[in-house]
DNA sequence: TCCTTATATGAACATATATTCATATAAGGA
DNA sequence: TCCTTATATGAATATATGTTCATATAAGGA
């Protein structure tokens, strides 16, 4: 806790302690900006979208998306990471597809509120 | 759409062709990323969770969040023009609060989310 | 083994982004 | 009017990030 309180009357000291007390943890927070910044890229939204719709090979995702190759392997690589897509590989082939039902609930949500806007 | 469609046998071209068809327009992804992209900052998670409990003014909010003033100043800027907060005035001092109610289900939707991995 | 195809990977590069530093601006009191 | 306080703003800076380019790797057929 910082000395630099503001004197203005807004909020009592003891509901600013309760509210700082009760943040999640840091771990927490950082996996949550993390999550949210893998939505923050709008070529990994289309792949998501695509994805969200039937499994697909990585040069199909480039095609449709408007992407290189290259760009779409760096993107599936990320996704990955972050366990929202998984990989099938059937010979040369990699097929990916959504690796977590959350994806289309989000996606959804977002898109409520920004059609709201 | 590409000319360099894939060989491979996992989905038929007019299905390929009806998924291209039904995304979401162009506006709509970049409005989407942008919405995400705001909470992909765990200092700005912080600044939105603190104000889901409470109107707070910078002071406070760069207090408890462990950030300088002038940070707090910028990433509120932000979180404005994303009309994810708003402003009210009292003499000297700014006092925030939350502009969107989505944001806290955002919030809880996406927690659970991490804490399920 | 060599060649082809599909994809992954890494470096380079351009751009984006969050923080710091300095100070401008706004509000209010003496 | 001057001074103080709270906050906003803009430039500088360091770091992050997405794309391109080149090519390594994996898989399969001849």
């Amino acid at each position: 806790m910082e000395d630099k309180q503001c004197l203005c009357k807004n909020i009592a000291q003891d509901e600013l302690d309760r509210i700082t007390a009760e943040i999640p943890p840091e771990n927490e927070i950082a996996a949550l900006s993390e999550f949210f910044k893998v939505f923050g890229d709008p070529n990994r939204l289309r792949i998501l979208y695509f994805l969200s719709k039937a499994e697909l090979c990585v040069t199909d995702l480039a095609s449709i998306a408007g992407m290189q190759q290259s760009a779409v392997s760096h993107q599936l690589k990320t996704l990955r990471q972050n366990r929202l897509v998984k990989l099938r590989k059937d010979g040369v082939t990699s097929y990916y597809s959504l690796d977590d039902l959350h994806v289309s609930e989000i996606f959804l949500m977002a898109l409520t509120h920004i059609k709201e806007l």
